[in-house]
Formats: structure tokens, sequence, C-alpha cells
DNA sequence: TAAGATTTGTTCGTATGTATC
DNA sequence: GGATACATACGAACAAATCTT
């Protein structure tokens, strides 16, 4: 496996390397848990010191892409990207970018009802009582601004659940990278006192006719649900006027 | 800085020590081009060799959140991770699963007439006439597969234009990810032969309607209009994509 | 132009840790 | 437990890039 590019321009070797073997796996179509050659027959093959090889593994695992084992049998293995991998990189892009209540809303606004519709009929009787399980987890108002943090925690846990039994994934990943955001937001910020009892009391009769929707397979419904849902979540948070992600997510 | 960790789990010390360097940042709150302390500091600081540290920072590099610079005031420095990286990065994530031009377009419907209703009135002049100037990039119908494909990245480099004029950095992202997505197909699968004179005009049609719409200000039928484009061409896309599976089998 | 200083980039040799047999 | 095979880490040296004088 020669240089194919000599006077190879401005990047470092190892980020070369890591190019080049990321080429490597796909020209040979390897599969998740296929092997990749060992770092001395990897030194060899490029022509470079152990360190060299070594960042460009690291590279290629800081993207998810493989992960490596010691020991006998060991190595680097092609992986694939984890959900919340992805997640977290992403998130990463936004760190700077300054996401508004607003603009997350815009999204949930139109995607959470499509889910809710093309859900609708299609989920298993575990599906909905893994739902049902969810908003169970929040049977009373709360009562301190530490227990609502939870609540709201838990209701978007909903969403999340509710977005993965989507089997697009384009559509799944979006809404629960969303979700998962506004989970974050409520970590770090102090967004829910005073306690809100409105949101409270909305957001679980909304989420239980939601699941009533689901169940009896009515499509409209569930659409129609969801979009109130989202829509009296917006103004509750708007009203709370948070700020958004201002850290760095670890995976 | 010493270990707050002692028994510290399963991770490699260079994902350790990446991950504290980005909490270091978090927590300063450090800006664009800040500098982070050098190697050598940073050796003294994690009492580490060499070696662990520049893995660690390849780590960072390679999620776009440092980059470097050798020689005097060179180092380390705090940089934000560009949209084309975090594409990348996303797109890692659907390598192994496979979306179907249903799974992007159940997105792109429901998102791209978003878009045109929320810009419709607000763009400068200059930008619609850069939209125009993509438009112009296909004045005839293709007379070749290659010819034909050209102008669909071309088209699809609409908008990705027109998703970047968006003032909520999420919708802006989701849009612009798919439209690279779609231009990726159609190098790696042949998607686009044999020439279709329909998908030529309509798109043309609806994207010169639109540009009209959203300098008129009328939101509704910017609305419309997009709608009614993503779903022509959503109908094509299918029907090739049956076509190209037939193509393949036969052959 | 040239020399020197500073900082990342790369190499090599060696030693340690870890999992399999 | 001992041998083996592999990644992991260390330390010292040298190379390359880039700024200053």
């Amino acid at each position: 496996m020669p240089e194919t590019t000599p006077p190879s321009p401005k990047r470092s070797r190892p980020a070369r390397v890591a190019e080049a073997i990321k080429d490597w796996v796909v020209e040979h179509s390897l599969k998740k848990g296929d092997r990749l050659p060992s770092e001395t027959e990897l030194m060899s093959r490029f022509g470079m010191a152990k360190g060299t090889i070594r960042e460009a593994m690291r590279i290629l695992e800081a993207q998810g892409l493989i992960e490596s084992r010691t020991g006998p049998g060991g190595g680097c293995f092609v992986g694939e990207v984890t959900e919340d991998r992805a997640k977290a990189l992403l998130a990463n892009y936004f760190y700077f970018r300054e996401l508004s209540i607003g603009n997350i809303y815009q999204l949930r606004r139109l995607l959470e009802p499509e889910i809710a519709a093309t859900l609708a009929g299609r989920l298993s009787e575990d599906q909905l009582a893994e739902l049902e399980a969810i908003v169970a987890r929040y049977p009373a108002p709360a009562r301190s601004a530490e227990e609502e943090r939870d609540q709201h925690v838990a209701s978007l846990a909903f969403h999340r659940r509710l977005a993965n039994f989507s089997d697009n994934p384009l559509l799944a990943f979006v809404v629960s990278f969303m979700a998962r955001i506004l989970s974050d937001l409520t970590v770090y910020r102090r967004l829910y006192d005073p306690p809100n009892r409105e949101l409270y009391e909305k957001g679980r009769a909304y989420q239980e006719e939601l699941i009533a929707a689901l169940r009896a397979g009515d499509a409209a419904r569930a659409r129609s649900v969801m979009a109130a849902h989202m829509d009296t979540a917006e103004r509750l948070m708007q009203a709370q006027e948070a700020q958004v992600m201002r850290r760095f997510i670890a995976e």
C-alpha cells in the first residue's frame, strides 16, 4: 500500500494514515467485528513508527469507527458508530452556535407529530407498555424544583423512546438528539424552578392521550395530540427562557 | 491537575486526558482562538509521556475541537467544529444504517417547505441572485447521464444554500446534511441514468417559481411550491431507484 | 539572507499491562 | 502458573515548521 499522494498537502501523517485505513475498510467492505492489521503490521505497511500509527488509531477511535483490545487475539476492530457517540460529536458542533429554544421547537413541531402519526397502530403491546412505564414515573405533580427537573427529563425520555421506535433512522436520530439536548439543558441550567404545575398536568394528559391514540391506530389523532403537546411545551419553555448548551458533551 | 478518578474505569489514558482537557476548556470557557498549554506543559501537568499527550490531542483534533501549529507562538488552539466536519462525522453514523430514499424524503417533505416559508421576504437581493446563479448552471436539459448527474448535484446545492440562509442553525444543518447525503449518493450509486427529462423540467420550474415567491415575500406560496417540489422529486427518485435495482438484477 | 529560538511532529528502543492458551 | 501475542506507555533523541532578530 504505497503512498498515492507523494507531496501530500498540509495534513499530518497520522491524519493521512487514518484516512487511508478508512478507505481500506470501505474498499474491502469490512463489517462490524472485522479485525484490522496489527500495529506492527501497519508500521511496516506504511513505513512509519509506532507512535504515528497509534495516533492514527486514536483518530479513528475518537470517531467511533474502531475499538481496540489488548492481549492475544486482540487488536483493532471495526465498530459501528454508536448513537450516543454520534449525538455527542454533533452536539460539539452546536457548542459555539447557541441554539435557542425556538430553534429546537421549530423542528420538534414538525417532526414529533410525524413520528406519532407513522407509529400509530404499529407498536407492539410491549412497546406501548414501555411508554406507559415511563409516564408512570411521574404520577404526581412535582413539589420541588429538583423533582420537577427529574420529571421533565423523564418526559423527554418518553419522546426519545418513541423516536427510537421509528423505522426511519434519520428521523429517529434527529428527534432523539433534540430530546437529549433539552435534557442536558435541564441539568446545567436551573430551568424548571419554580415548579410549574401547568407543565405537569398538560404534559401528562397529552402523553396519556397519545398512547391511547397510538394503541387505537388513530394516526390523525396521534398527530394532532402531539402537535398540541409541542405547542404548549414550547410556550412553557419560552416562558422559562432557557439558554441552551454551553458545554461539550462527553460520550 | 491531579487524577480525580484514581481507579479510573476502562478508558485509555489518552481518552481520559482528552476528556480532562475538554472539561478544562469548558470550565474556563475558552473561545475560538484561545491557546491550550503546550505539550511539555501538559506532560508535567498530567505526569505522562509525550506520546500519551499527543494521542489525546489527536482525539480532540479528530473531533474538530482543536487545531495545532508548529513554531514559536504555535501550539494547540481551540477551534469551532466546522459544518463539513460535523456532517462527515454524522455520516459515519449512518454508514452501516443504510438510509433509504424514503427515509430522507420523509424529512425533506417536512423541513424544506418550512425553510422556504420562513425565508420568504427575508432574503437580500444578493442572496436571491446567488440562488438564481445556481439555477442558471443548468439552462438546458441534460443530454447524458454525466451531465444529468452534475445538474442534480447543482440542484442539491441550491437546497443546501437555501438551508444555510436560515437563521435556525439546527434546521439549516439537518437540511444541508440531507442534501449532502443525496449528493454522495449520486457519486456512489449510478442513480441518475438514463437521463430523465421530466426531472429536469419540473425541478427547474419549481425552483424558479420558488425564487419568485421568496422575492415576493409570499410565505404560503413558497411553502406550497416547495412541498410540491419535494413530492415530485421523491416520486422520481423512487422510480429511478427501482429502475437501478432492476437493472442491477437484470445484469 | 541567515541564524537562533520555540513548538509541534516523528522515530526508536525498551518496558509494562493484559488477555488467551 | 508460565508462555505467548498483542496493545499500552515511557523517555530520549532528532526532524520540521515558523517566528524573531
